[in-house]
DNA sequence: GTCTATAGGCTGATAGAC
DNA sequence: GTCTATCAGCCTATAGAC
């Protein structure tokens, strides 16, 4: 053979990672298939000897985003309860996150674009969600804080992104990480810090 | 004038109330000015007559949806803080706002969207949305609060909207119920009502 | 003010050379 | 496995008849 054994996995992965970034950034549907190649080095001919078609690159991209930002949220379990969620409140309610969709969570990205798409693209959406919510539930203590603060959390990127003003970002995610963090710690937690710019 | 006096003024209304819920049904970009103005009865020649680019119809279409919801939230001002919450909870986080997006709120729909547009479709979401937020902020008596409520009632209409099975959606929307009920009014508000499928 | 027709560019997907 | 070339269809926007 002329290309090594591997080696269509390895550029499958890439594909993977390139177009969820793009996709993240520019969204999926708005992306053609040949602008999402060219960003990963290749042509569109070249796309479909990797998967059948773009809608089910849409569902191994959603489910190769949900299962890189569920690793990243399960990381650091060795803290108590207080700071881990200090820490991942700064993580994910950050001024970074709301700059640079193309490295952040899917969720507040693509969401929408999957709601509105066929059920199988839901399902396995659903399914990444519910691996992410039952991980999040065990460490909250309690299956309805998990999705609260999964909404919370999405909804408020989504929100910010769509503002024009700095200032009023950084007034939505402060107000979401001290809400969160009194809502999910009680008062005596130790405060969240401000977001910086 | 072949026309009537005040006859463009009332066609553009019927645009906009009509090509909102198109795009919140359908996506904004993802949605041709042709198909647009058929669901308006018209055709996309006649649609440049009203509005100078799709854009400009973003802006406007924009406006009036946070308008439209704004005015539905500042309603029933007259009861107590804690019923008139339960009753804006169980109206917003509802199974019908999450199937009938056509009908409901731009946030959700639409916010992505609006991450990605130019800076004066931002402003003019800003705009709108900081009025709505202060009217939210006055009746909860905290401007945190209202980012908070904002951003968790739409994170979870988005979030519900991707998922594939009802029951999953119910489980989230009544956990947002909870949750939010608590946090805004203590542990002795009455409890919200069981989304009903 | 609305219509039809059109321009130029983009889309998803396929065919055949290498 | 990837390339170029291509198809048919959609997009935003404009021109000119009525």
């Amino acid at each position: 053979m002329r290309y090594k054994a591997g080696y269509k996995e390895g550029k499958r992965r890439e594909l993977l990672s390139v177009s969820g970034k793009v996709a993240k950034r520019d969204g999926f549907a708005a992306t053609g298939v040949d602008t999402l190649m060219k960003a990963a080095g290749a042509t569109s001919g070249a796309f479909y000897s990797h998967f059948p078609s773009k809608s089910d690159l849409f569902k191994a991209l959603i489910q190769n985003e949900l299962t890189a930002s569920r690793t990243l949220l399960a990381g650091a379990p060795e803290e108590n309860l207080r700071d881990w969620i200090a820490g991942e409140m700064n993580r994910y309610l950050s001024l970074g996150h709301v700059r640079h969709p193309e490295l952040g969570c899917a969720l507040p990205s693509l969401a929408a674009e999957i709601g509105r798409s066929p059920p199988d693209v839901r399902r396995v959406f659903e399914a990444e969600l519910l691996e992410t919510q039952r991980i999040l539930a065990e460490r909250l203590g309690g299956d309805g804080k998990a999705w609260a603060l999964l909404s919370q959390m999405a909804g408020a990127i989504l929100i910010a992104r769509a503002l024009s003003e700095e200032t009023t970002q950084v007034a939505l995610l402060d107000a979401c990480k001290a809400f969160l963090t009194e809502a999910l710690t009680g008062k005596n937690g130790s405060p969240p810090e401000r977001t910086i710019g």
